[in-house]
DNA sequence: ATAAACTCTGTAGTCACGTGTAGAGTCAAG
DNA sequence: CTTGACTCTACACGTGACTACAGAGTTTAT
């Protein structure tokens, strides 16, 4: 795996790192943002980043801006964004419309979201606690493969309900 | 696509489905159990249902079994088992071992996965709705692509914080 | 008899967000 | 000149729990 070190600079020139790079080379950029080389790739293949300019030996030439960028992007995934919608949000905002009330919108969605995902964290966790009570009490139950399990009541019939993460539910729950 | 449509009994069969059925054909369990034709092929290709007696035609013929096998898993899903795990439990269970400590254990160790993320999620929202009373009052922030975001501070400056979903983390719960 | 619905096997695709690898080229230092 | 770190492209792989499909055969209803 690629140490990710920083040959293209002297020590010099990495010690005082306040002075403005004008083309940082990939690795340059993934050392100063923190976001991993192949990423940063695959955030331009994603159409997150825009293409850098090239050197002649055709290397990634990237300006200070990709660190804002990139900032962004890692704001907006710590806000909960998707991927796909912070590519939106870039590309509305440089087609010249300003997607603050989209941005606004999808947080307020969000927050709904979480406030849901929170209840019924806490309804599985109610769950759980009251099954583990429940088998304190019994022991050992018989049952063909776990008593414990078998004997377990579940509050909604639906296998997806108890899921750690969300699924996809792109079809049918039924 | 298929709808389930139960051909192999009579309507007669179905209204009084309290009949014991010794073998049902793949549609019929999926239609009592509510897992999916496909789902049931693969629990048996992951050897979570083992392999069903055949028809001269090659039909899986399914005894009564299988449903509460499958209840089985659906309750296990329920509580958070992974697949894997049910599994193993019930391997478990077919070399005789009692899996049932076990079985409490990973309970515990979930309902420990839960209190964390209920606690994250709850840390996220608290987030995102000061994130929204900050922008209400902003209005709408200038910034090179959204001023909101922009403009937001993040508590934990790793990408990974905000994730509604948790990020791979396939070795260890740490 | 025929059509519709079902079933079979086997493989590949989905979702998000990247990571890993192969094989080649480039660059700076000793 | 060689070594080693870096970079390039293009593709495969990883996660979990399924879904989808192709192309064949089978059963049931009319």
């Amino acid at each position: 795996m690629a140490i990710r070190n920083n040959t293209a600079t002297t020590i010099a020139d990495r010690t005082n790192r306040l002075s403005p790079r004008t083309s940082m080379k990939i690795g340059e950029v993934s050392q100063e943002s923190g976001v991993g080389v192949e990423a940063l790739r695959f955030y331009e293949r994603s159409g997150l980043l825009g293409r850098p300019a090239r050197s002649q030996s055709g290397y990634r030439l990237y300006d200070e801006g990709v660190l804002e960028r990139l900032a962004f992007i890692r704001k907006a995934q710590f806000l909960g964004f998707s991927l796909d919608e912070i590519r939106h949000i870039i590309s509305d905002a440089e087609k010249g419309a300003s997607p603050c009330d989209d941005v606004r919108a999808i947080v307020r969605r969000r927050l709904a979201e979480v406030s849901e995902r929170v209840k019924e964290m806490q309804r599985h966790h109610r769950e759980l606690t009251r099954t583990l009570e429940e088998w304190d009490e019994v022991g050992r139950a018989p049952g063909n493969i776990c008593g414990l399990i078998e004997g377990t009541e579940m509050q909604n019939p639906s296998p997806t309900s108890g899921r750690v993460t969300p699924k996809k539910q792109r079809k049918k729950t039924a």
